[in-house]
DNA sequence: TAGATTGTTAATCGATTAACAATC
DNA sequence: TAGATTGTTAATCGATTAACAATC
């Protein structure tokens, strides 16, 4: 009944979105009822891990039976905050910014870009489905007015930190990074890193690693 | 001047990059030395990390002055694999595979996109900064005769497995999962994930937690 | 009931942090 | 030399895995 302790370690909490998709997937198929064994071989992880990730949420199996597709599936769309609308701002009108904002699939997970930044003259004022992009120095007041929670970073690196701590200063409780480059925030402020040339970068090391 | 034991472990692995990306910001500067404990500062890390985690290149510092911003800068590089030309392909020509395609800091980093591919007939033939989407039943063969070591999956999640098992089958070494859905490959491919959407769910449950 | 699967507890593994000896 | 910083070893912390009692 009552909410677990409510820490939920960070690699737990990666895999419990891959747990959604995967229950959605078996949803489509009218699979009803899954083992942890199953879920297990289906994204290469242990049965002993998947129990142990479920046992973060209000929730419980079925001994025999397994877990329950629809309600598993009911209860991460929750645990994940895809039942609450959240409102993000993407900073960067590049290439990957404006992807983004272009990517239908976000809405689906309550994801909505209600704004659209650049530095560079240039590009303010140019629409992009629907949004048009806006100056940097119009960030603050706009976060406050459309009750922005997210800022999403798609700026080079030199400027990565400079835009987060306009993105903080403005009143945003979470920041994806997507630039190159780490940056530090309050320790009140969320931060996932999810760059793409660091990610790169690793996986080349690891492909000359295991050739030696 | 023999490599260390070379199994550099993950989380390790994604810090280099950033120290690399540190490297080049000082040498713009002109600094020619730098503290584990300056770097611990400006990447919000421990000074031990910082010097646990060098230890595991072909390098040293010196007691009271640090580390050479050059060398480290060189050794980072070589080491995340920049000195030589990973020819890469994109599956999946949607917004983001072609934000890709078009991000000019890849060749930076000695990383070329040199195949693009995409299901859909009616992006077949489409040009994207100067190659061309090609159906995904040609892949095998252009991965061969290009060269190609590393997959880039842009697609949706519930092809990413299917795209994941093409891809490894043609020999690429390495795949780069932006899809948001876990993929499970042979042990011997690297495999690195940098999905937004999980990134995003990951990002919004934090914010909840501290809420409360 | 018998048997298989969950939920949970304990053991293992790996990474981070702390402490300090070696070094410049 | 004295003092501060590196490199390294040991202690701590956290996550994964293994094992098993509870349950259906």
């Amino acid at each position: 009944m009552s909410k677990q302790s409510n820490v939920v370690p960070r690699p737990t909490l990666r895999r419990l979105a891959m747990y959604l998709t995967h229950m959605q997937q078996l949803r489509e198929k009218g699979v009803r009822w899954v083992l942890s064994q199953e879920m297990a071989e289906a994204l290469c992880l242990s049965s002993s891990t998947v129990r142990q990730d479920l046992t973060h949420l209000d929730f419980s199996g079925t001994s025999r039976r397994g877990y329950d597709t629809e309600q598993l599936a009911q209860v991460l769309h929750k645990e994940l905050g895809a039942d609450q609308i959240t409102h993000m701002a993407v900073v960067g009108a590049g290439n990957l910014g404006r992807a983004l904002v272009l990517h239908g699939e976000l809405e689906k997970h309550g994801l909505i870009v209600v704004g659209l930044f650049d530095s560079d003259e240039r590009s303010v004022g140019k629409k992009v489905a629907g949004l048009t992009v806006e100056p940097v120095k119009k960030l603050p007041a706009v976060i406050r007015n459309r009750h922005i929670t997210v800022g999403i970073m798609a700026v080079p690196g030199s400027s990565a930190q400079q835009v987060a701590n306009t993105l903080v200063a403005a009143g945003v409780r979470g920041l994806l990074n997507l630039a190159p480059a780490r940056v530090c925030v309050p320790k009140h402020i969320a931060l996932v890193e999810a760059s793409i040339i660091p990610s790169l970068q690793e996986l080349v090391h690891l492909m000359r690693a295991t050739d030696r």
